[in-house]
DNA sequence: TTGTAAGCGTTATCAC
DNA sequence: GTGATAACGCTTACAA
């Protein structure tokens, strides 16, 4: 035959050692080179060892978005958070990630800065890739992400934000439970006029929760709340020195003053030491959060723990057991409600 | 015809929307909607208007796994970094994963740990979903991740760890420099005995090039040079304290001190303020790394900061420029020397 | 500007 | 335990 077909000519993905390489290297099929990846136990023992050693030799990795493509189910699990760098969700990211991959799992991650826009943008593009799984943080979501959720058709976890009545699979802590652990422990301390300092942004919901366990716990223990917010748009920073200077300013000043957050609370520690006052002395400072520096400031600052890494690794899990990579048989709790720990130091 | 053949039973991605639909729903050929997707000038108004609706009405999302696949490129990109809730590389990540998602890109993450084996199993793993680049932090690879680097084809970037002589693109800053500034500045606040304290930890190169630059300077000033590291296995922020105890008990103390991180620094500034020590009168401290708690201290830390956020950004424009997803054309700067920036606070 | 056909590299299915 | 074959949903190449 003189005008046999050309073979067709490589358009695409050329150079690439594919799986039918090391088929053909071993004088096996490739789906005996599939299953050898995928159900080692169906492979007998003299072809696993020879595939083995092509792998090696031939220097082959599995294409995972081809087979993404014929399994509909890639190794990948999405994460949105609203940030990378801060202090808050950094640890919850970082047990994620390590969790995941230990299992042979892969993360994207994207950022959303608290916009439900940025959110959904984000959420848009990662389904796209067909995620194993979805961990968000927050409930808040557009309209438009909703939707997509409800189409994706895929394990879904809320994260930090515990509202035990949507019905993803929800993992955080309670915000009014941390304000009932701080109020008790400056009661606990001995002291009686505890104030309580917001952030001047209005629209930290997690903070006013935390307030309101704070507030209900002083009233049942006989004491008055108060609740005081710095005027004007400062940095939190910023806030707590005004915070602290102005409440121990007053006639009757507190004994002990409970920050929304470490930030608010570094500021009110710093204005103390200025205002040549000493912590706790005359005052005592509790914050939340546990920021890194909290340990690092002179006093170091008491303060309010959250389970972030454990938010991480929970959520990991959950995810894996949603799609039978661990415990399986086994459905995953729907509700995690996590402590938060006091973590008492200096400044109280 | 009672024997028609049943449709083939849909086994996956059973349910989905895909272009396909859309293209019927329209009722053109799948080729203009993905146009419609990747080329939009080469769809006429008419149809674009009439594309966008329907995918609007169904819902769809384009499956960019069967993108990837087909096209050979997906909108991936990988990176590796030690750890991701430090300090150091969180603004890193930040600032490369928001360049990247604002040009389409998806960010895949994984933390090795420092360590070569983690990274190497990270890399392959990133390998098998055909990313279109793929970022690591430092030059420091086992052979296994060098082999597969080599066959893989993308544009790799090498990013914190400057090596001009390595040949993936690089991005960094001059651990030496950063010794030349601190030991200049503080050569220029007057002080004469200037010490520098190294982390226990040995292996810490950039440190250790750090304390080079450092010890040059200072004999080119005509000074001293005094090395200090403290003895054992201390975590960074006692060694610091450590380290300035030891060193102001000495019959002639250092009238400044250079820390080779904030870590240790803050470690430093606590352990002076408990000796009773008033900083910087009695001595001055500088840090490196401008940690988030830096400024928060009392007094604050003056210390050098690195370009973390800048080597994200520009990490990712260099990505998108060997993508040519932007200034097309435009081939990507080999060596990037980005400066790090000396903050001064109270402490020097 | 649009459409047809082939192929990307893997896995599901079913037959042996 | 193994293999042949048909998807998976999209894009490349080429034709109209």
């Amino acid at each position: 035959m003189s005008d046999m077909k050309s073979p067709p000519r490589k358009r695409r993905g050329a150079g690439r050692i594919t799986q039918d390489a090391v088929a053909r290297h071993v004088g096996v099929s490739t789906m005996t080179v599939s299953r050898y990846f995928n159900q080692p136990d169906q492979v007998s023992e003299d072809h696993r060892q020879r595939i083995a050693a092509a792998v090696a030799e031939l220097g082959y990795v599995p294409n995972l978005v081809a087979g993404g493509l014929a399994s509909a189910k890639g190794r990948i699990v999405a994460m949105v958070v609203p940030n990378i760098s801060g202090p808050i969700f950094a640890d919850t990211i970082q047990g994620f990630s390590d969790t995941l991959s230990q299992h042979g799992y892969q993360l994207l991650l994207a950022s959303s800065y608290f916009s439900k826009e940025q959110e959904e943008s984000a959420i848009r593009a990662f389904l796209g890739w067909s995620p194993a799984a979805l961990v968000v943080t927050s409930h808040f979501h557009s309209e438009g992400t909703e939707k997509m959720l409800a189409n994706a058709d895929i394990p879904l976890i809320e994260t930090w934000d515990y509202q035990p009545e949507r019905a993803p699979i929800q993992i955080g802590f309670s915000h009014h439970q941390v304000g009932v652990i701080g109020a008790r422990h400056l009661h606990d301390k001995g002291y009686r006029r505890i104030a309580f300092v917001l952030n001047s942004a209005s629209g930290d919901f997690s903070a006013q929760e935390r307030s309101e366990g704070y507030a209900e716990t002083l009233v049942a223990l006989g004491l008055a709340p108060q609740i005081y917010t710095p005027a004007g748009e400062l940095a939190p920073f910023e806030a707590g020195k005004r915070a602290l200077t102005e409440l121990m300013g007053r006639s009757d000043p507190p004994d002990a003053i409970f920050f929304a957050n470490d930030n608010l609370a570094a500021g009110g520690l710093l204005a103390a030491q200025r205002a040549g006052l000493s912590i706790p002395k005359n005052c005592a400072i509790l914050g939340f959060g546990d920021y890194p520096f909290a340990e690092m400031l002179m006093p170091n600052l008491s303060t309010i723990k959250p389970p972030a890494l454990q938010i991480g690794v929970l959520a990991a899990q959950r995810v894996l057991q949603s799609l039978g990579a661990i415990d399986e048989g086994v459905e995953p709790q729907r509700l995690n409600l996590l402590e938060c720990r006091l973590i008492e130091r200096e400044s109280s």
